[in-house]
DNA sequence: GAATCAATTCTACAAATGTAGAAGTAAATT
DNA sequence: AATTTACTTCTACATTTGTAGAATTGATTC
């Protein structure tokens, strides 16, 4: 089960305060902000795809992601390297920096990274 | 407008086979196969959205993709660098390339690859 | 020319998604 | 204690998505 488009944005939210209440929550959003029904039916969705989950903190939730942003974040781009490139990462990879335009400095970043990749191999 | 599921997956198929009468769209998919009334259904959704047109071949319609896999791929990477990586080509990219394993093989490609786009700049 | 085939259009309907009102509860404030 | 605040739950409803039957049409085969 995934995320919907809504859900996925109250994720990133989530995802950057690391724990929030409802209010957090909503404050974040930019205008116009939902109804706070709406986020709560979102969450509990959300729970219901465990994804996320709270403490009860006095009174009210403190809601916070059960999936790492990376972790998530790496099953989309797994998904879409099968769904365009026939699983191939290394073709998605010459897409890749074929079509974002990274500048040079960007460039030799990434061959430095991908060198000490090989150094770990 | 961007595709639903059910009509990206038609559309890789599309893309595969260039252009297609529905027979061939059907015999493509795996089984168990979606009935004819399913595929128009979602050709005329993809007409709408501006995805897909045809051309009038005989009895029947050739259809054909009006948009590049490739840039159809690229606006998922952007819109994914963009939410998740603060509109960060770079810092995506060595997310990738740390989060995806490519073989020491694949690696030594990128990094060439790399090179000779470093020196096209 | 009757029956069949391939494709299309129209219509429909269940499930998922986006959004939120109404009503309830518990704590905080006046 | 009455009111307000913050949140939750229940319910609801429009839109989008996934899927396909019924009916129609034009070509094809028997």
């Amino acid at each position: 089960m995934s995320l919907s488009n809504s859900e996925e944005q109250l994720m990133q939210i989530l995802w950057k305060q690391k724990q929030a209440f409802m209010k957090d929550l909503i404050e974040a959003y930019p205008d116009p902000k939902p109804a706070p029904t709406t986020v709560a039916t979102l969450l509990k969705r959300m729970q219901d795809k465990q994804f996320v989950d709270y403490k009860q903190q006095g009174r009210s939730r403190k809601y916070f992601p059960l999936v790492k942003k990376t972790d998530y974040f790496a099953k989309h781009v797994n998904g879409l390297i099968k769904n365009f490139f026939n699983d191939s990462a290394s073709q998605f990879a010459s897409f890749f920096t074929e079509t974002t335009d990274l500048s040079k400095e960007e460039l030799e970043e990434l061959k430095d990274l991908i060198d000490r990749q090989i150094k770990n191999k």
